[in-house]
DNA sequence: AAATTAACGCAACTTAGTTGCAAAAATAAT
DNA sequence: ATTATTTTTGCAACTAAGTTGCGTTAATTT
């Protein structure tokens, strides 16, 4: 299903995506507009919104589900198969605009993969 | 919590993962031995386990706990910090001794990855 | 045999995510 | 501008994974 209607819950959930860097996981985003709509809508409208390729969503190191603005991607062509970076001390989660080569391994065919890498962010070191 | 006691139910568990090679779900496992022991029971022999260094865990990519055999792990020591890989097809999760180079990014100071490789198997291919 | 400790079962709970359906809102048709 | 159609939303109920508390059982010590 795709986006028939910009509607105002949509575009508030939108602009979060729109105004800051970061990954987003769906707890936080129910918690954040828990006054404004219901979480089936928050759910939703990220489906929505992954499926025109607006965002993109991975599993965060807790299982929890993630989403985050996407760069290059279209209406069921995503192509961001990219690293993902949670830092362990403040718990931000990152895209990372970076190559990793998905080596080939004996008798398997690999065609995509799941990188998440742990560690510290800058703001947190300098801590 | 250590293993104080190697009672059946954990013997039960533990040849599990002696018999076979692949990594196995907790759902998987609660399932295949709910006649024998409670879910409860399940969880706990696992967290045990894990404790000792016998078997190690981490996230599928449908945010479920898996386990495994460990190679070189003792108490409180685990390493290993390696990629695994799922089947698209029969959902077989395999453990990958295999060293993938983690990349430094700048600023930020990562100390581990989850990695997880998607495709399929050298059993499914030849389907 | 009695006391202590560890393991277990069970039921109840929490949390993330899903589903069905009716109501509301937006768009299109008349 | 009404009316009809379609999409979106809220709500409540549900599923599934995982956790917790507590009383009971079983293993180990004394
Ligand atoms: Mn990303
Ligand atoms: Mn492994
Ligand atoms: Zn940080
Ligand atoms: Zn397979």
């Amino acid at each position: 299903m795709s986006i028939k209607r910009k509607t105002k819950s949509l575009n508030a959930i939108l602009s979060v995506f729109e105004q800051r860097e970061e990954a987003l996981s769906v707890v936080d985003l129910v918690d954040e507009f828990k006054d404004d709509m219901n979480k089936t809508t928050v759910y939703r409208i990220l489906e929505r919104l992954e499926n025109e390729g607006v965002i993109h969503s991975f599993t965060g190191s807790k299982g929890l589900m993630w989403y985050a603005k996407c760069q290059t991607c279209t209406t069921h062509h995503h192509h961001d198969v990219h690293p993902h970076f949670e830092c362990k001390d403040c718990g931000k989660v990152e895209c990372l605009e970076l190559e990793i080569e998905i080596p080939q391994i004996n008798n398997r065919h690999i065609d995509s993969a799941s990188i998440m890498l742990q560690g510290q962010c800058a703001d947190c070191i300098k801590k």
